[in-house]
DNA sequence: ATCACTTTGTGCATCCGTTCACAAAGGCGT
DNA sequence: ACGCCTTTGTGAACGGATGCACAAAGTGAT
C-alpha cells in the first residue's frame, strides 16, 4: 500500500528511489477522504511549531497536538510518502511543505465571497485566509447601501459583477454567505460562471450538478449536534430531563398515535 | 436491530406496542453518530416543507431534499422508531416532532457567545438560532470599546461576567468566537464554570478534559479541503498544474533529500 | 374481498476508517 | 563495531457506515 493502487511491496520496500526526491511523490496517490480532512489540522499544528522554532517532531507529539491517535497520524502521513525518520520523527519544515503540496496549497487560490453581511465581513477579515494560499478576489453584495464599503484592501462590489470577477481572476472557489433565500441562485450563477468548489454558509441544502464540490458550514447543525450530546449526557447522569423548561412542541404534536394521525392527514 | 442492542427479532417484529405511543421510544436507544449528524439536515428540509404546507412526505422526496440516499434516510429514521406508514410515507409534522425530540430540541438551550467581533455578531444575528430552541444568554467581549454595544435584544457584556452568566442562565453550550490567542483560556473558563458543550470557531485545537464535547467550525480547514479536491480535479483533466502562479514555498523547502535534511536539523 | 401498487423497514454484503501491535530502520553511547 | 533505545510504517483485526434489494405492510380501486 506504498503509494496507492500499485500492488503492495511487502514490508521492507526500499523506498523506490524516485520517492526520495523533492519533486516526487504524493501526486498520483488518492488520499482517503478522512485523511484529507485531517491534513489541514496537522498543518496548523505544524506551522505553530515551526513558529516556535521546533525543528523535529515525533508522531506522538504531533498527534497529541492535533488531538488524534498517533497511529492514525502516521497512517495519514504515510499516504503522502515516507517522510519520517525512524528513531527521530519528522522534520517540521519539510513536513509542512509536503502536506501543503498534497493539499494543493503551493499555489494561489482566488476566492470570491458573495454576501457582505456580518458573516461575509468576518470571512473577509479572517486572518488565516491569506496565510495559506487563499486570496480574496472580491467581496460581493446585492445591497446598494453596502456596495462600495471598503473592507481591508478591497471594497464591496455589486453582485452583478460576479461573472466578471470569476472570469477575470480565474476564481475556482466561491463562498456563499448570503441569506438562505438567495443562496441557490447565487450558487447557480457561480457554477455557470465556472466555479467548481463552493463553501456554503447559508442554512439550506444546495442543489448542484455533478462535478461541483459543495461543503457546508452550518452553525445551526453543529449546535443541534451539541444539543443532542448534551441531552444524552444529562439523561444519563440524572434520571431524565435536563435543565430549562420544556419548549412548546411544534404545532400540536403529541396526539399522534402515528398510524391514525397520518391517515387523517393524507389529504387536508 | 429494532431499537438497538437487543438481539434482533427477525423481519416481522410487530412494533412492540410500547413503540406506538407519543411519550415512548427513541430515548433509550443510542443513535449512531453519523445519523445524529444528519438529523439536523432532515429537520431543516422538513420544516421547509411544513412551511409550504406539505403534509406527507416519502423517504425518496425527503432524501432528495436532504441530498442523501433514501435507504440511508430510512435507516436513520428507523433508529428513532417506526414512524412511517408503508405505502404512504411520513407525516411531516409528526416527524418534525420526533426528530426534534431525538435531538433534544424540545427544550431550551441557553448559549453564551464569547467574542463580539464580526463573527460573534454574525452568530448573534443569525436567525436560525432562536427558531430551533437555542437562545442567546449573553454575548461577551473583553474589549471595553465594544462592551455595551447593543445587539438585537441584548447588549455586549464584559468577559468578566462569564462565570456569572453561565451560572445564572444555566448555560450548557458555549460558542468561542475570539481570536486564537485567547480561545484556550476562554475555553478553560467556560469548562470551569460548568459548560460541557463547546462550539469552537477559533482556528486552533482546544484542549479539554474528558466529558467535554467540543465541535469546531473552521473555515480555513474547509477551504483547504476544497482546494485539495479542486487541485485533484484539475490535475485529472489537464496534464498537471492547474491555474494561478506557484506560490513561494514555505521557508526554503525543496532541498530536502529527507534523511540528510532531517539529520542536519536535529539540533541547530 | 381481492388484487395491484406504493413505500417502509431491514438483512446482508461490502467498503472505509480506526486501532493495535510489531518488525524494520535508524540514531546514539560505549 | 555492536547492541540498546526510540520511533516509524504497516499488516491485520475490527467496527461502523453505506447501499442494494426485498419481504412485509399498508392504500385504493374494482
Amino acid at each position: 500500500m506504498a503509494r496507492n493502487s500499485l500492488s503492495d511491496f511487502g514490508p521492507s520496500d526500499p523506498a523506490t528511489s524516485a520517492d526520495r526526491f523533492p519533486a516526487g511523490p504524493s501526486s498520483g496517490g488518492r488520499l482517503p477522504e478522512a485523511t484529507v480532512s485531517r491534513l489541514p489540522v496537522y498543518l496548523r499544528v505544524l506551522t505553530g511549531m515551526a513558529e516556535r522554532g521546533v525543528v523535529t517532531v515525533s508522531s506522538d507529539q504531533l498527534a497529541s497536538g492535533a488531538g488524534v491517535n498517533s497511529a492514525k497520524l502516521r497512517k495519514d502521513l504515510s499516504h503522502l510518502g515516507s517522510y519520517g525518520i525512524r528513531g527521530v520523527g519528522y522534520d517540521v519544515e519539510y513536513l509542512i511543505y509536503q502536506v501543503s503540496r498534497a493539499l494543493g496549497l503551493t499555489q494561489d487560490w482566488p476566492v470570491v465571497i458573495v454576501g457582505a453581511g456580518n458573516l461575509g465581513r468576518a470571512l473577509a477579515n479572517y486572518g488565516g485566509f491569506a496565510t495559506r494560499g487563499f486570496r480574496i478576489a472580491a467581496l460581493l453584495d446585492s445591497d446598494p447601501a453596502i456596495v462600495g464599503t471598503p473592507l481591508g484592501r478591497l471594497a464591496v462590489r455589486h453582485s452583478d459583477d460576479l461573472e466578471d470577477v470569476v472570469a477575470r481572476h480565474k476564481v475556482a472557489i466561491g463562498a456563499i454567505a448570503t441569506p438562505a433565500a438567495s443562496a441557490q441562485s447565487v450558487c447557480d450563477r457561480l457554477v455557470a460562471a465556472g466555479v467548481t468548489s463552493i463553501l456554503n454558509f447559508a442554512p439550506l441544502v444546495l442543489n448542484v450538478a455533478d462535478g461541483v464540490d459543495v461543503r457546508k458550514v452550518d452553525l445551526s447543525i453543529e449546535l443541534q449536534i451539541l444539543a443532542f450530546h448534551a441531552q444524552r449526557r444529562s439523561v444519563e447522569r440524572n434520571g431524565r430531563a435536563p435543565r430549562g423548561a420544556l419548549r412548546t412542541v411544534p404545532k400540536e404534536a403529541g396526539r399522534f398515535p402515528a398510524a391514525a394521525a397520518a391517515k387523517s392527514a393524507v389529504e387536508a
